[in-house]
DNA sequence: ATGATATGCAAGTATTTGCTTGCAAATTTA
DNA sequence: TAAATTTGCAAGCAAATACTTGCATATCAT
């Protein structure tokens, strides 16, 4: 029974990440897209429903042919996740990490390194 | 035997991600991570085996503890991979999208649609 | 109509996950 | 030194994944 079903879930698998670089641009339909992988068309079939049920891919029908439109926004969920750690890794808050990681004051003055280094 | 082990993967698990949040600022040890999950603390001590394998953290051996350290910089790929369709589904280029898939020209004129469009 | 094309659904399988419980090892503390 | 604390490792398990192959169903082109 699928449980989770959320977009990093979804992302986590580099095919369904090739998937949605195929598809990012322009809808493409559903075998286009599985003759570009070495699995079956099934396995294919079963990545897009898995985009499609996190909301990543929209599926138009086009008479027998169903074309697989990215739906970027959804990315949004990931983006602000990683965004606000994206501060803590650069510029002046990472300075600030470090600083406080450190826990050392960087004064021009001699070192004075806590005693709690091990061996 | 553990195949795939990229960050993708790592941040798909919800506790996983949470755990990062709790390390982000400062290190934490383990049992302290722990007792935040419902999990018992040999499941945690596996996430954060798969988020260290990944580089996700760093532990810091301090006598009988072990402190995760948070590597942030490593979620740059997640970032970068986001931030290219970023771009995408907003602003301008967001705008330059929509009409090309809309495939019809938006002159102020009067529709011209192709014939393409199927019943 | 017929055959070819584009897909979905179902069943079956091998792997991978996410957890648990039990036990051992290293480190502190009393 | 003995008891308590902090973890890791190993074995076992159920559920979720990622794939396959086979078959059924629309649609399109002849």
């Amino acid at each position: 029974m699928e449980a989770r079903r959320d977009v990093f879930q979804a992302i986590a698998d580099p095919t369904r990440r090739a998937i949605i670089g195929m598809i990012a641009r322009q809808p493409v339909n559903v075998n286009t897209i599985a003759e570009q992988f070495d699995v079956s068309r099934q396995a294919i079939s079963l990545h897009l429903k898995v985009l499609s049920e996190c909301g990543l891919l929209h599926i138009k029908q086009s008479g027998r042919e169903r074309f697989c439109e990215a739906k970027l926004e959804r990315l949004n969920e990931v983006h602000e996740w990683v965004a606000q750690y994206h501060k803590l890794w650069t510029g002046r808050m990472k300075a600030l990490k470090d600083f406080i990681e450190q826990d050392e004051i960087p004064a021009p003055s001699k070192k004075n390194k806590r005693t709690t280094s091990k061996k």
